[in-house]
DNA sequence: GCAAAAGTGTTGCAGGTACACCCATGC
DNA sequence: GCATGGGTGTACCTGCAACACTTTTGC
Protein backbone atom coordinates (compact mmCIF):
# COMPACT_ATOMS: atom_id res chain seq x y z
CA UNK A 1 0.00 0.00 0.00
CA UNK A 2 2.61 2.16 -1.34
CA UNK A 3 1.86 4.03 -4.39
CA UNK A 4 -0.30 6.84 -4.55
CA UNK A 5 -3.23 6.12 -7.40
CA UNK A 6 -4.31 9.45 -9.75
CA UNK A 7 -6.05 11.96 -7.63
CA UNK A 8 -9.46 12.56 -9.41
CA UNK A 9 -10.36 15.21 -7.13
CA UNK A 10 -8.66 16.78 -4.53
CA UNK A 11 -10.32 17.09 -1.31
CA UNK A 12 -8.79 18.14 1.38
CA UNK A 13 -11.80 18.17 3.88
CA UNK A 14 -10.52 14.23 3.55
CA UNK A 15 -7.09 14.71 3.36
CA UNK A 16 -5.56 11.97 2.96
CA UNK A 17 -2.16 12.28 1.26
CA UNK A 18 -1.41 8.69 0.52
CA UNK A 19 -4.54 8.19 -1.70
CA UNK A 20 -7.23 7.18 0.17
CA UNK A 21 -9.37 9.55 -0.31
CA UNK A 22 -12.78 7.62 -1.68
CA UNK A 23 -13.40 9.96 -4.34
CA UNK A 24 -9.93 9.21 -5.99
CA UNK A 25 -10.99 5.83 -6.82
CA UNK A 26 -12.89 4.65 -9.57
CA UNK A 27 -15.35 2.71 -7.58
CA UNK A 28 -14.83 -1.04 -7.06
CA UNK A 29 -17.91 -3.13 -6.70
CA UNK A 30 -17.25 -6.38 -4.80
CA UNK A 31 -19.03 -9.29 -4.91
CA UNK A 32 -18.85 -13.04 -3.44
CA UNK A 33 -20.28 -15.78 -5.53
CA UNK A 34 -20.82 -19.31 -4.28
CA UNK A 35 -20.60 -23.11 -5.87
CA UNK A 36 -22.84 -24.27 -3.75
CA UNK A 37 -22.18 -28.57 -3.88
CA UNK A 38 -24.53 -31.32 -2.36
CA UNK A 39 -24.52 -34.67 -3.59
CA UNK A 40 -28.04 -36.26 -5.24
CA UNK A 41 -28.69 -39.71 -6.56
CA UNK A 42 -24.79 -40.71 -7.02
CA UNK A 43 -24.35 -37.32 -8.68
CA UNK A 44 -22.44 -34.22 -8.00
CA UNK A 45 -25.22 -31.17 -7.95
CA UNK A 46 -24.08 -27.69 -7.87
CA UNK A 47 -26.90 -24.80 -6.96
CA UNK A 48 -27.34 -22.65 -9.64
CA UNK A 49 -30.24 -19.46 -10.35
CA UNK A 50 -31.51 -17.86 -13.14
CA UNK A 51 -30.49 -14.25 -13.26
CA UNK A 52 -34.19 -12.16 -14.37
CA UNK A 53 -31.78 -9.38 -15.14
CA UNK A 54 -29.40 -8.09 -18.32
CA UNK A 55 -26.65 -9.07 -18.86
CA UNK A 56 -27.41 -12.93 -19.19
CA UNK A 57 -30.67 -12.43 -18.38
CA UNK A 58 -32.26 -15.87 -18.62
CA UNK A 59 -28.96 -17.68 -18.13
CA UNK A 60 -27.96 -19.78 -15.40
CA UNK A 61 -25.54 -18.16 -12.38
CA UNK A 62 -24.02 -19.23 -9.60
CA UNK A 63 -25.70 -17.62 -6.31
CA UNK A 64 -24.52 -14.55 -5.13
CA UNK A 65 -24.32 -11.01 -4.25
CA UNK A 66 -22.51 -7.79 -3.16
CA UNK A 67 -21.00 -7.19 0.20
CA UNK A 68 -23.00 -4.82 2.53
CA UNK A 69 -21.05 -1.89 3.76
CA UNK A 70 -19.81 -3.08 6.71
CA UNK A 71 -19.35 -7.02 5.68
CA UNK A 72 -16.47 -9.08 5.68
CA UNK A 73 -16.80 -11.24 2.45
CA UNK A 74 -17.18 -14.78 4.45
CA UNK A 75 -20.22 -12.56 5.93
CA UNK A 76 -21.48 -12.13 2.80
CA UNK A 77 -21.28 -15.59 1.68
CA UNK A 78 -23.06 -17.00 4.82
CA UNK A 79 -25.90 -14.30 4.55
CA UNK A 80 -26.28 -15.30 0.47
CA UNK A 81 -25.57 -18.96 1.46
CA UNK A 82 -28.49 -18.81 3.56
CA UNK A 83 -30.60 -16.90 1.67
CA UNK A 84 -30.68 -19.22 -1.17
CA UNK A 85 -30.88 -22.63 0.38
CA UNK A 86 -32.87 -21.65 3.36
CA UNK A 87 -30.28 -23.08 5.62
CA UNK A 88 -29.97 -21.33 8.75
CA UNK A 89 -26.28 -20.47 9.18
CA UNK A 90 -26.87 -22.35 12.92
CA UNK A 91 -29.11 -25.43 12.92
CA UNK A 92 -28.83 -28.87 12.53
CA UNK A 93 -27.41 -28.65 9.03
CA UNK A 94 -24.88 -25.94 10.84
CA UNK A 95 -21.34 -27.94 10.29
CA UNK A 96 -21.58 -27.38 6.60
CA UNK A 97 -18.40 -26.14 4.90
CA UNK A 98 -17.86 -22.70 3.26
CA UNK A 99 -14.44 -22.38 1.94
CA UNK A 100 -13.02 -19.08 0.20
CA UNK A 101 -11.83 -20.07 -3.37
CA UNK A 102 -10.00 -16.87 -4.86
CA UNK A 103 -10.42 -13.71 -6.41
CA UNK A 104 -11.77 -13.02 -9.82
CA UNK A 105 -11.09 -9.61 -11.00
CA UNK A 106 -10.64 -9.45 -14.86
CA UNK A 107 -11.65 -5.88 -15.93
CA UNK A 108 -14.33 -6.82 -18.23
CA UNK A 109 -15.55 -9.95 -16.25
CA UNK A 110 -18.72 -7.58 -15.93
CA UNK A 111 -19.96 -5.70 -19.24
CA UNK A 112 -21.51 -2.93 -17.35
CA UNK A 113 -18.80 -1.71 -14.09
CA UNK A 114 -15.70 -2.76 -12.43
CA UNK A 115 -16.55 -6.03 -10.21
CA UNK A 116 -14.57 -7.89 -8.20
CA UNK A 117 -15.77 -11.08 -6.92
CA UNK A 118 -14.44 -13.25 -4.59
CA UNK A 119 -15.12 -17.16 -4.81
CA UNK A 120 -16.58 -19.28 -2.17
CA UNK A 121 -17.18 -22.99 -2.47
CA UNK A 122 -19.61 -24.69 -0.22
CA UNK A 123 -20.89 -28.02 0.77
CA UNK A 124 -24.23 -28.52 2.47
CA UNK A 125 -25.35 -32.89 3.14
CA UNK A 126 -27.48 -34.88 0.78
CA UNK A 127 -31.02 -35.42 1.29
CA UNK A 128 -31.62 -31.56 1.03
CA UNK A 129 -34.80 -29.88 -0.17
CA UNK A 130 -35.00 -27.99 -3.28
CA UNK A 131 -33.82 -24.53 -2.60
CA UNK A 132 -36.65 -22.36 -1.25
CA UNK A 133 -36.56 -18.89 -3.40
CA UNK A 134 -36.11 -16.60 -0.88
CA UNK A 135 -36.80 -13.27 -1.86
CA UNK A 136 -34.75 -12.77 -5.47
CA UNK A 137 -33.81 -16.29 -5.68
CA UNK A 138 -37.06 -17.56 -6.97
CA UNK A 139 -35.59 -19.28 -9.75
CA UNK A 140 -33.14 -21.53 -8.03
CA UNK A 141 -32.15 -25.29 -8.57
CA UNK A 142 -29.88 -27.92 -8.05
CA UNK A 143 -28.17 -29.06 -11.51
CA UNK A 144 -26.22 -31.90 -12.24
CA UNK A 145 -22.46 -30.66 -12.56
CA UNK A 146 -21.94 -32.26 -15.82
CA UNK A 147 -25.04 -30.28 -16.65
CA UNK A 148 -23.46 -26.75 -15.70
CA UNK A 149 -22.18 -25.35 -18.98
CA UNK A 150 -22.87 -21.70 -20.26
CA UNK A 151 -23.33 -20.06 -17.08
CA UNK A 152 -23.46 -16.22 -16.86
CA UNK A 153 -20.18 -14.19 -16.48
CA UNK A 154 -17.14 -16.13 -16.02
CA UNK A 155 -18.80 -18.63 -13.75
CA UNK A 156 -18.10 -21.71 -15.84
CA UNK A 157 -14.31 -20.96 -14.83
CA UNK A 158 -15.69 -20.25 -11.51
CA UNK A 159 -17.39 -23.76 -10.86
CA UNK A 160 -14.28 -25.48 -12.69
CA UNK A 161 -11.91 -24.06 -10.11
CA UNK A 162 -14.30 -24.99 -7.14
CA UNK A 163 -14.80 -28.53 -8.67
CA UNK A 164 -10.56 -29.29 -8.68
CA UNK A 165 -10.42 -27.75 -5.22
CA UNK A 166 -13.20 -29.05 -3.91
CA UNK A 167 -12.12 -32.91 -5.00
CA UNK A 168 -8.44 -31.97 -4.05
CA UNK A 169 -9.43 -31.38 -0.69
CA UNK A 170 -11.34 -34.74 0.00
CA UNK A 171 -7.75 -36.66 0.41
CA UNK A 172 -6.10 -34.54 3.00
CA UNK A 173 -9.29 -32.89 4.93
CA UNK A 174 -12.23 -34.44 6.61
CA UNK A 175 -14.27 -32.36 3.94
CA UNK A 176 -16.32 -35.33 2.79
CA UNK A 177 -18.51 -35.58 5.98
CA UNK A 178 -19.67 -32.08 5.14
CA UNK A 179 -21.90 -33.92 1.97
CA UNK A 180 -23.24 -36.38 4.50
CA UNK A 181 -25.94 -36.06 7.51
CA UNK A 182 -25.18 -35.89 11.01
CA UNK A 183 -25.46 -39.93 10.86
CA UNK A 184 -24.28 -41.83 8.13
CA UNK A 185 -22.90 -45.01 6.78
CA UNK A 186 -19.70 -45.89 5.54
CA UNK A 187 -21.34 -46.46 2.76
CA UNK A 188 -22.86 -43.52 2.36
CA UNK A 189 -19.04 -41.89 3.04
CA UNK A 190 -17.61 -43.92 0.10
CA UNK A 191 -20.16 -42.89 -2.01
CA UNK A 192 -19.35 -39.00 -1.28
CA UNK A 193 -15.71 -39.96 -2.74
CA UNK A 194 -16.60 -41.44 -5.19
CA UNK A 195 -19.03 -39.08 -6.88
CA UNK A 196 -16.76 -36.40 -6.60
CA UNK A 197 -13.67 -37.89 -8.02
CA UNK A 198 -15.67 -39.88 -10.41
CA UNK A 199 -13.94 -43.20 -9.59
CA UNK A 200 -14.62 -46.52 -7.79
CA UNK A 201 -13.10 -47.72 -5.00
CA UNK A 202 -12.75 -50.69 -3.02
CA UNK A 203 -14.85 -50.72 0.13
CA UNK A 204 -12.74 -52.94 2.39
CA UNK A 205 -9.69 -51.45 1.96
CA UNK A 206 -12.06 -47.60 1.80
CA UNK A 207 -13.00 -48.67 4.86
CA UNK A 208 -9.99 -49.95 6.72
CA UNK A 209 -8.63 -46.93 5.51
CA UNK A 210 -11.43 -44.42 6.90
CA UNK A 211 -11.38 -46.14 10.67
CA UNK A 212 -7.45 -45.85 10.62
CA UNK A 213 -7.67 -42.30 10.26
CA UNK A 214 -7.42 -40.54 13.67
CA UNK A 215 -10.71 -37.74 13.57
CA UNK A 216 -11.84 -38.48 10.46
CA UNK A 217 -15.16 -40.46 11.94
CA UNK A 218 -16.25 -41.73 15.56
CA UNK A 219 -18.76 -44.24 15.97
CA UNK A 220 -22.35 -42.91 16.60
CA UNK A 221 -23.62 -43.92 20.28
CA UNK A 222 -25.72 -47.52 19.33
CA UNK A 223 -27.39 -48.49 17.05
CA UNK A 224 -27.58 -50.33 13.25
CA UNK A 225 -29.66 -48.81 10.29
CA UNK A 226 -31.33 -50.70 7.19
CA UNK A 227 -32.40 -47.20 5.24
CA UNK A 228 -35.38 -48.88 3.16
CA UNK A 229 -32.49 -50.56 1.68
CA UNK A 230 -31.28 -54.73 1.20
CA UNK A 231 -28.32 -55.95 2.52
CA UNK A 232 -26.82 -56.23 6.24
CA UNK A 233 -27.60 -53.35 8.07
CA UNK A 234 -24.63 -51.10 8.45
CA UNK A 235 -23.15 -48.68 11.54
CA UNK A 236 -23.77 -45.37 11.89
CA UNK A 237 -21.17 -42.90 12.37
CA UNK A 238 -20.41 -39.22 12.87
CA UNK A 239 -18.38 -36.73 11.28
CA UNK A 240 -14.77 -36.71 14.17
CA UNK A 241 -14.29 -33.69 13.52
CA UNK A 242 -10.33 -33.73 12.48
CA UNK A 243 -9.17 -30.71 9.91
CA UNK A 244 -6.12 -32.32 8.44
CA UNK A 245 -6.39 -36.15 8.12
CA UNK A 246 -3.29 -38.10 8.73
CA UNK A 247 -2.32 -40.16 6.74
CA UNK A 248 -4.27 -38.81 3.73
CA UNK A 249 -6.70 -40.54 2.06
CA UNK A 250 -5.28 -40.41 -1.63
CA UNK A 251 -7.68 -40.85 -4.85
CA UNK A 252 -6.44 -43.75 -6.78
CA UNK A 253 -5.59 -42.17 -9.89
CA UNK A 254 -2.96 -42.30 -12.57
CA UNK A 255 -0.79 -44.66 -11.14
CA UNK A 256 2.95 -45.19 -12.83
CA UNK A 257 1.30 -46.86 -15.92
CA UNK A 258 4.87 -47.25 -18.27
CA UNK B 1 -5.38 5.69 -17.21
CA UNK B 2 -7.94 8.01 -18.61
CA UNK B 3 -11.09 6.25 -17.57
CA UNK B 4 -14.35 7.22 -17.55
CA UNK B 5 -15.39 8.24 -14.38
CA UNK B 6 -18.35 6.24 -12.89
CA UNK B 7 -21.85 7.59 -13.03
CA UNK B 8 -22.65 8.27 -9.25
CA UNK B 9 -26.08 9.26 -10.46
CA UNK B 10 -28.52 6.81 -12.15
CA UNK B 11 -28.53 6.92 -15.77
CA UNK B 12 -31.32 5.97 -17.63
CA UNK B 13 -29.26 4.83 -20.53
CA UNK B 14 -27.08 2.39 -18.47
CA UNK B 15 -30.39 1.19 -16.62
CA UNK B 16 -29.20 -1.37 -14.46
CA UNK B 17 -32.25 -2.14 -11.85
CA UNK B 18 -30.43 -4.58 -10.34
CA UNK B 19 -28.33 -3.13 -7.88
CA UNK B 20 -25.49 -2.14 -10.48
CA UNK B 21 -25.76 1.66 -10.08
CA UNK B 22 -22.03 2.25 -8.77
CA UNK B 23 -23.53 5.07 -6.32
CA UNK B 24 -25.55 3.00 -4.84
CA UNK B 25 -23.20 1.24 -3.01
CA UNK B 26 -20.10 2.51 -0.50
CA UNK B 27 -17.40 2.48 -2.34
CA UNK B 28 -14.55 0.12 -1.89
CA UNK B 29 -10.99 0.22 -2.72
CA UNK B 30 -9.35 -3.11 -3.92
CA UNK B 31 -5.88 -3.47 -3.17
CA UNK B 32 -3.07 -6.46 -3.50
CA UNK B 33 -0.70 -7.00 -1.03
CA UNK B 34 2.32 -8.90 -1.44
CA UNK B 35 4.60 -11.55 0.48
CA UNK B 36 7.67 -12.16 -1.34
CA UNK B 37 9.94 -15.09 -0.23
CA UNK B 38 13.58 -16.01 -0.94
CA UNK B 39 16.38 -18.17 0.79
CA UNK B 40 19.05 -16.19 1.88
CA UNK B 41 22.02 -17.86 4.01
CA UNK B 42 19.53 -20.76 4.83
CA UNK B 43 16.90 -18.58 5.75
CA UNK B 44 13.56 -17.97 4.43
CA UNK B 45 13.49 -13.52 3.97
CA UNK B 46 10.47 -11.88 2.79
CA UNK B 47 10.38 -8.12 1.53
CA UNK B 48 8.82 -5.60 3.35
CA UNK B 49 8.44 -2.03 2.88
CA UNK B 50 8.77 0.89 5.35
CA UNK B 51 5.23 3.29 5.77
CA UNK B 52 5.80 6.54 5.07
CA UNK B 53 2.26 7.66 5.89
CA UNK B 54 -0.01 7.62 8.21
CA UNK B 55 -1.72 4.77 9.11
CA UNK B 56 1.22 2.95 10.72
CA UNK B 57 3.95 5.43 10.12
CA UNK B 58 7.47 3.80 9.89
CA UNK B 59 5.78 0.47 10.59
CA UNK B 60 7.24 -2.44 8.18
CA UNK B 61 4.26 -3.70 5.85
CA UNK B 62 3.95 -6.33 2.57
CA UNK B 63 4.71 -4.18 -0.32
CA UNK B 64 1.71 -3.60 -2.83
CA UNK B 65 -0.59 -1.30 -3.87
CA UNK B 66 -4.16 -0.43 -5.53
CA UNK B 67 -5.40 -1.78 -8.67
CA UNK B 68 -5.15 0.71 -11.78
CA UNK B 69 -8.67 1.07 -12.96
CA UNK B 70 -8.40 -1.28 -16.11
CA UNK B 71 -5.86 -3.86 -14.07
CA UNK B 72 -6.80 -7.29 -13.07
CA UNK B 73 -5.09 -8.15 -9.44
CA UNK B 74 -3.17 -10.49 -11.11
CA UNK B 75 -1.14 -7.36 -13.04
CA UNK B 76 -1.32 -5.21 -10.80
CA UNK B 77 0.78 -8.06 -8.45
CA UNK B 78 3.42 -8.02 -11.14
CA UNK B 79 3.48 -4.45 -11.54
CA UNK B 80 4.04 -3.99 -8.05
CA UNK B 81 6.99 -6.72 -7.77
CA UNK B 82 8.69 -5.32 -10.56
CA UNK B 83 8.09 -1.87 -9.29
CA UNK B 84 9.55 -3.21 -6.23
CA UNK B 85 12.44 -5.39 -6.74
CA UNK B 86 13.26 -3.92 -9.82
CA UNK B 87 13.21 -7.48 -11.45
CA UNK B 88 11.81 -7.23 -14.92
CA UNK B 89 8.19 -9.14 -15.54
CA UNK B 90 10.36 -10.74 -18.35
CA UNK B 91 14.11 -11.32 -18.07
CA UNK B 92 16.87 -13.96 -17.15
CA UNK B 93 14.29 -14.26 -13.46
CA UNK B 94 11.66 -14.15 -15.36
CA UNK B 95 10.37 -17.95 -14.70
CA UNK B 96 9.73 -16.58 -10.93
CA UNK B 97 6.52 -17.63 -9.44
CA UNK B 98 3.58 -15.43 -8.44
CA UNK B 99 -0.32 -17.38 -7.01
CA UNK B 100 -2.46 -15.99 -5.60
CA UNK B 101 -3.50 -16.39 -2.00
CA UNK B 102 -6.66 -15.29 -0.62
CA UNK B 103 -8.38 -11.74 -0.22
CA UNK B 104 -8.65 -10.23 3.22
CA UNK B 105 -12.02 -8.21 3.64
CA UNK B 106 -12.39 -7.54 7.15
CA UNK B 107 -14.36 -3.93 7.34
CA UNK B 108 -12.01 -2.55 9.84
CA UNK B 109 -8.54 -3.85 8.19
CA UNK B 110 -7.90 -0.49 7.24
CA UNK B 111 -8.99 2.39 9.52
CA UNK B 112 -9.73 4.90 7.49
CA UNK B 113 -11.86 3.56 4.65
CA UNK B 114 -13.05 0.00 3.16
CA UNK B 115 -10.05 -1.59 1.68
CA UNK B 116 -10.78 -5.23 0.02
CA UNK B 117 -7.05 -6.16 -0.73
CA UNK B 118 -5.94 -9.14 -2.79
CA UNK B 119 -3.36 -11.44 -1.31
CA UNK B 120 -0.24 -12.72 -2.97
CA UNK B 121 2.35 -15.05 -2.74
CA UNK B 122 5.79 -14.59 -4.87
CA UNK B 123 9.00 -16.62 -4.80
CA UNK B 124 11.89 -15.16 -5.83
CA UNK B 125 15.45 -17.04 -6.41
CA UNK B 126 18.65 -17.06 -4.09
CA UNK B 127 21.16 -14.78 -4.59
CA UNK B 128 19.19 -11.64 -5.49
CA UNK B 129 20.40 -7.86 -4.82
CA UNK B 130 19.08 -5.57 -1.92
CA UNK B 131 15.73 -4.50 -3.32
CA UNK B 132 16.47 -1.08 -5.50
CA UNK B 133 14.17 1.82 -4.16
CA UNK B 134 12.02 2.44 -7.29
CA UNK B 135 10.24 5.23 -6.70
CA UNK B 136 8.55 5.41 -3.31
CA UNK B 137 9.59 2.22 -2.53
CA UNK B 138 12.79 4.02 -1.02
CA UNK B 139 12.62 1.86 1.87
CA UNK B 140 12.29 -1.61 0.68
CA UNK B 141 14.45 -4.71 2.47
CA UNK B 142 14.53 -8.16 3.06
CA UNK B 143 14.08 -9.44 6.25
CA UNK B 144 14.21 -12.80 8.04
CA UNK B 145 10.75 -14.80 8.01
CA UNK B 146 11.37 -14.95 12.49
CA UNK B 147 11.94 -11.45 12.51
CA UNK B 148 8.77 -10.40 10.72
CA UNK B 149 6.74 -9.59 13.41
CA UNK B 150 4.21 -6.17 14.16
CA UNK B 151 3.61 -5.84 10.31
CA UNK B 152 1.05 -2.55 9.62
CA UNK B 153 -2.41 -3.70 9.07
CA UNK B 154 -3.50 -7.29 9.22
CA UNK B 155 0.08 -7.84 7.43
CA UNK B 156 1.62 -10.50 9.96
CA UNK B 157 -1.79 -12.98 9.25
CA UNK B 158 -1.64 -12.37 5.48
CA UNK B 159 2.37 -13.10 5.75
CA UNK B 160 1.62 -16.50 7.97
CA UNK B 161 -0.94 -17.90 5.56
CA UNK B 162 1.68 -17.10 2.75
CA UNK B 163 4.69 -19.27 4.50
CA UNK B 164 1.90 -22.04 5.19
CA UNK B 165 0.80 -22.21 1.64
CA UNK B 166 4.15 -21.89 0.37
CA UNK B 167 5.36 -24.53 2.67
CA UNK B 168 2.15 -26.88 1.83
CA UNK B 169 2.81 -26.49 -1.72
CA UNK B 170 6.77 -27.67 -1.70
CA UNK B 171 5.25 -31.03 -1.51
CA UNK B 172 3.42 -31.42 -4.72
CA UNK B 173 4.55 -29.20 -7.26
CA UNK B 174 7.80 -28.09 -8.57
CA UNK B 175 7.70 -24.62 -6.98
CA UNK B 176 10.87 -25.02 -4.85
CA UNK B 177 13.05 -24.65 -8.00
CA UNK B 178 11.78 -20.58 -8.16
CA UNK B 179 13.92 -19.90 -5.47
CA UNK B 180 17.29 -21.28 -7.19
CA UNK B 181 19.27 -19.33 -9.74
CA UNK B 182 18.38 -20.97 -13.42
CA UNK B 183 20.98 -23.43 -12.49
CA UNK B 184 21.67 -25.13 -8.90
CA UNK B 185 23.13 -28.28 -7.85
CA UNK B 186 20.84 -30.58 -5.50
CA UNK B 187 22.49 -29.76 -2.40
CA UNK B 188 21.37 -25.99 -3.20
CA UNK B 189 17.74 -27.19 -3.79
CA UNK B 190 17.94 -29.56 -0.54
CA UNK B 191 18.74 -26.42 1.28
CA UNK B 192 15.25 -24.85 -0.24
CA UNK B 193 13.13 -27.42 1.25
CA UNK B 194 15.40 -27.76 4.64
CA UNK B 195 14.95 -23.75 4.85
CA UNK B 196 11.37 -23.54 4.06
CA UNK B 197 9.94 -26.54 5.84
CA UNK B 198 13.04 -26.25 8.58
CA UNK B 199 14.02 -29.41 8.93
CA UNK B 200 17.20 -31.55 7.88
CA UNK B 201 16.62 -34.22 5.05
CA UNK B 202 18.75 -37.37 4.36
CA UNK B 203 20.42 -36.14 1.20
CA UNK B 204 20.78 -39.57 -0.35
CA UNK B 205 17.25 -40.12 -0.10
CA UNK B 206 16.23 -36.53 -1.21
CA UNK B 207 19.19 -36.97 -4.03
CA UNK B 208 16.47 -40.28 -5.12
CA UNK B 209 13.51 -38.53 -4.57
CA UNK B 210 13.78 -35.61 -6.70
CA UNK B 211 15.38 -37.42 -9.42
CA UNK B 212 12.81 -40.38 -9.74
CA UNK B 213 10.13 -37.18 -9.76
CA UNK B 214 9.33 -37.21 -13.82
CA UNK B 215 10.18 -33.20 -14.61
CA UNK B 216 11.06 -31.78 -11.49
CA UNK B 217 14.81 -31.06 -12.81
CA UNK B 218 16.72 -31.98 -15.68
CA UNK B 219 20.06 -32.29 -15.84
CA UNK B 220 22.09 -28.91 -17.77
CA UNK B 221 24.07 -29.56 -20.70
CA UNK B 222 27.28 -30.53 -19.55
CA UNK B 223 28.83 -29.70 -16.65
CA UNK B 224 29.80 -29.90 -12.76
CA UNK B 225 30.98 -26.47 -10.38
CA UNK B 226 32.38 -26.56 -7.39
CA UNK B 227 31.66 -23.10 -6.21
CA UNK B 228 33.44 -21.62 -3.86
CA UNK B 229 33.47 -24.77 -1.80
CA UNK B 230 35.38 -27.65 -0.56
CA UNK B 231 33.54 -31.18 -1.28
CA UNK B 232 33.02 -32.75 -4.79
CA UNK B 233 31.69 -30.62 -7.45
CA UNK B 234 28.20 -31.20 -7.82
CA UNK B 235 26.25 -31.86 -11.22
CA UNK B 236 24.44 -28.87 -12.44
CA UNK B 237 20.21 -28.83 -12.82
CA UNK B 238 17.50 -27.17 -14.36
CA UNK B 239 14.10 -26.61 -13.12
CA UNK B 240 11.72 -29.47 -14.94
CA UNK B 241 9.00 -27.18 -15.99
CA UNK B 242 6.48 -30.04 -13.83
CA UNK B 243 3.43 -28.37 -12.33
CA UNK B 244 2.04 -30.86 -9.99
CA UNK B 245 4.54 -33.77 -8.98
CA UNK B 246 3.52 -37.51 -9.40
CA UNK B 247 4.49 -38.67 -7.13
CA UNK B 248 4.92 -35.55 -4.68
CA UNK B 249 7.70 -34.75 -1.99
CA UNK B 250 6.45 -35.08 1.42
CA UNK B 251 7.78 -33.62 4.05
CA UNK B 252 9.01 -35.70 6.84
CA UNK B 253 6.96 -34.25 9.73
CA UNK B 254 4.77 -36.10 12.10
CA UNK B 255 5.50 -39.87 11.33
CA UNK B 256 3.22 -42.31 13.42
CA UNK B 257 4.47 -42.13 16.91
CA UNK B 258 3.40 -43.69 19.41
C1' DG C 1 45.99 -36.82 5.72
C1' DC C 2 41.56 -34.69 7.10
C1' DA C 3 37.20 -32.41 6.47
C1' DA C 4 33.38 -31.61 3.62
C1' DA C 5 30.19 -32.28 0.18
C1' DA C 6 28.53 -35.45 -3.74
C1' DG C 7 26.91 -39.71 -4.95
C1' DT C 8 25.81 -45.25 -4.57
C1' DG C 9 24.05 -49.49 -2.33
C1' DT C 10 21.23 -52.20 0.72
C1' DT C 11 17.99 -53.54 4.11
C1' DG C 12 13.69 -53.64 6.60
C1' DC C 13 9.30 -52.02 7.61
C1' DA C 14 4.66 -49.53 6.71
C1' DG C 15 1.02 -49.09 4.09
C1' DG C 16 -1.69 -49.86 0.18
C1' DT C 17 -3.94 -52.87 -3.58
C1' DA C 18 -6.28 -56.72 -4.97
C1' DC C 19 -9.17 -60.24 -4.16
C1' DA C 20 -11.32 -64.17 -1.66
C1' DC C 21 -14.53 -64.92 1.68
C1' DC C 22 -18.39 -64.63 5.49
C1' DC C 23 -22.71 -62.01 7.46
C1' DA C 24 -27.32 -60.10 7.57
C1' DT C 25 -31.17 -58.35 5.51
C1' DG C 26 -35.37 -57.83 1.82
C1' DC C 27 -37.90 -60.14 -1.59
C1' DG D 1 -33.45 -69.43 -2.53
C1' DC D 2 -31.02 -65.15 -4.47
C1' DA D 3 -29.58 -60.47 -4.77
C1' DT D 4 -27.61 -56.70 -2.32
C1' DG D 5 -24.86 -54.27 0.62
C1' DG D 6 -21.91 -54.67 5.16
C1' DG D 7 -17.83 -56.43 7.09
C1' DT D 8 -13.19 -59.50 7.81
C1' DG D 9 -8.86 -61.80 6.43
C1' DT D 10 -4.74 -62.19 3.85
C1' DA D 11 -0.96 -62.15 0.31
C1' DC D 12 1.75 -59.46 -2.61
C1' DC D 13 4.18 -55.39 -3.75
C1' DT D 14 5.82 -50.67 -3.78
C1' DG D 15 8.09 -46.99 -1.67
C1' DC D 16 10.58 -44.92 1.50
C1' DA D 17 13.47 -44.09 5.85
C1' DA D 18 17.76 -45.33 7.78
C1' DC D 19 22.36 -45.91 7.54
C1' DA D 20 26.80 -47.79 5.74
C1' DC D 21 29.94 -46.83 2.22
C1' DT D 22 32.70 -44.75 -1.88
C1' DT D 23 34.27 -40.56 -4.60
C1' DT D 24 36.26 -36.04 -5.38
C1' DT D 25 37.53 -31.75 -4.14
C1' DG D 26 40.17 -27.80 -0.77
C1' DC D 27 43.44 -27.12 2.74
Amino acid sequence: MTETPPARTADPAHSAPEGYDPGAFEPFAVTVDLAVFTVREARLHVLLVRRGEQPYRDRWALPGGFLHPRESAEAAARRELAEETGLAPEGPYAPLHLEQLRTYSDPDRDPRMRVVSVAYAALVPGPLPEPRGGGDAAHARWTALAEARGLAFDHDRILADAHDRVGAKLEYTGLATAFCPPEFTLGELQQVYETVWGVTLDRPNFRRKVLATPGLVTPAHDGTRRTGGRGKPAVLYRAGGAAVLHPPLLRPERRTTP
